[in-house]
DNA sequence: TATGAATGAGCATTCATTCAT
DNA sequence: CATGAATGAATGCTCATTCAT
């Protein structure tokens, strides 16, 4: 985002800098492929002040970890309307993580892929974040499940499962929709609505696909 | 599986045991940080020898994923009965799918994570897979569709973009399962039935989730 | 010893918390291993202070060196009482030297092991000091022959040679003390007396002990 | 010794000349300054040949003074004739000492400067070699004592200190005799025997050097 | 007087890759 | 068919040293 000034600057413009670059590197690479030299170098620096305001490879890595995480947890909180319904709330929250992982598709990339390859402690970090949006997902559902369904009483894995199953197919959509030009944020959102809710709903009215035994649905 | 014996074989035998010790190590390690001499040492030969045969580092991550994704998808396609209506098809191709991969761990880490990780050209050879298994799904849909919603005239991106997230969520669903103990392939494919299907059946009988001006569903 | 002062203070006073600074880290790490980073900031002084006013790594080790050989040599000529006879000129000379450099152990260290290990240019200035002391001692030795032994003539080798090993086996003795608990520098002082003034008489009194032609000694 | 020769050959000759090469590097420069690069372009090898044969500058280091300490101590027993009395093993030792050291100059600079410079886990390797020696010095006092001064009972620390004292001396004298052209190894031992064993005669027939109240000595 | 900002150069270590046998 | 011997090219990291203020 704009050339790197060069030349004597704060320390903070300068920390901000070389986590921007180290999130391009690391996301385009990889941890292990990436160099500190191509980082420091996208950074315009010396790879020695590198070291010196971020300690090491894995302390910078963590620390993209870190403020991308909390940049995406961030926007999809802001983008949450707490008086909403919990299908509206779901959808706008839908729509800001996915506006958001568009407008930062390297940052996504460090935290969907490339930290959770490297095992700990970086997975660690990601599962923080992770939990955090499950849990999230999960309260969701289970809000719906009052408001909406008279309390179906849903067994705790099956909700667990398939808030997994929603948030994977979101950061699976997210990746998707970034690799593939004419996707809106918008109709990413929709489509896994459209796609998880209505399902979610049968479900909870005790209208379930049934497996074997059964030839087919409904 | 089974003790890697030493002294002279069959090229084929020995190229096997290579591979599957590469599917191990850059399953465990990732692309980059894995390394010839581990691999050549699990696979019980010299290195030079591991040359000889595979080429280089780059072919031999090919021919494992190469290898795998062929396995993976003859697994899903002989688990498929095409006699079935089109739900159980899908249901029974999940099935094995979740049971491939519940087998093969390590090397579904390589195509689902590793492979990806790298750029190309790596992430080519996945692409062509995942095309195939997306490819499939769409028309499992369609026909679907067909057979038990009279057509109703799907747009050809929201089908794929369906079948892009089922496949994703069934990934992430594959990834999650091998993580989490007690989950069987069995469990894994219905919750993802249950939470699929249904809302695929609500948007083809024109029951979608609608986002923006409506306060909330159904 | 005494906590370092902060803030702005006159030059003199900033170069010795320097130079205390440094002699405990090059003691402690010897002179490659000792970082001017963590000289600086035991002294208490960001880097470039080091640098202006000690101008380089190589410079501000030859102060060492020559500060604490100064310490060294003042403190054993002050030791010294010049009109005893000459064998308690020695014991007198020894038992400042011990004294001195069980005080300042990180002093002793520098000049008796890291400065003669890095060669030139740092070894010359310890060959000087080293060359007062052995020319401090071949006169004590010189002027007991005369005193008390109607100058038997002693080969010039040969006197150097006994006072390069009696200064040799000071020296030793020094570290040594240094490194075992209980040894007081009199002890240290009283036990080389015993071990070398004795065999220094009976050569002066030409009962050498005969090396290779007689079966023993005496 | 004699040019390297270069071209493929046996592991065991490479690591010798590897470990020759090492000996000269870290006896020149010490153990911090020496650098893997030089002692690879001495050995005639490449940097990745001496980690392969190595393993680490830390092991390699460790590898030179094992085999100088080794051949020093060899050198030594093989010098002392068992039948002597004690006077002539001593002489004996030590001329033996005093040649090999004369002859590997930089294997004793390795083991005798630098190795102690070095903390642990150095400084333990020395620690054996040298508590050998004391031991063997201490042991032949002992056997004096008891053969030739009807056993005076002297004191463990005065003989642990006596027995240090003279090998620290003759340490010194090596290095000193290392640095002074035309001394000779015979030269070097019957001095120190000169200057050493008539004193600890002295001692064990109680006539010691009496510090400070009497005016002087004898 | 004093320092935060910055770097060129070097170092230990590793890795993919190739010969000669 | 198979390997012990060997290396060019990086890579993470550190350090002595210098400006601009």
């Amino acid at each position: 985002m704009g050339a790197v000034r060069t030349g004597r600057m704060p320390r903070a413009v300068r920390e901000r800098q070389m986590l921007d670059a180290a999130v391009q590197i690391f996301g385009r690479r990889g941890y292990t492929a990436a160099s500190m030299d191509e980082i420091a170098e996208l950074a315009g620096v010396s790879k020695p002040l590198v070291y010196l305001y971020l300690n090491s490879k894995e302390d910078l890595f963590t620390a993209c970890i870190r403020r991308e995480a909390a940049a995406l947890t961030e926007a999809v909180r802001d983008g949450v309307r707490p008086g909403l319904p919990a299908d509206r709330q779901l959808y706008e929250g839908l729509r800001a993580f996915f506006t958001h992982t568009a407008r930062h598709p390297e940052g996504w990339t460090v935290l969907h892929v490339q930290a959770r390859t490297q095992g700990e402690p970086f997975a660690a970090e990601i599962a923080v974040m992770r939990t955090d949006i499950v849990a999230f997902v999960t309260e969701l559902i289970l809000v719906d499940a009052r408001e909406a369904h008279q309390d179906p009483a849903l067994p705790e894995r099956e909700v667990a499962g398939l808030a997994e199953a929603l948030v994977g197919a979101a950061e699976s959509l997210a990746s998707w929709a970034n690799a593939t030009p004419g996707v809106t944020p918008r109709q990413a959102a929709a489509t896994l609505m459209n796609f998880a809710w209505a399902g979610l709903g049968d479900l909870m009215e005790n209208r379930p696909w049934s497996p074997p035994t059964e030839p087919a649905r409904r």
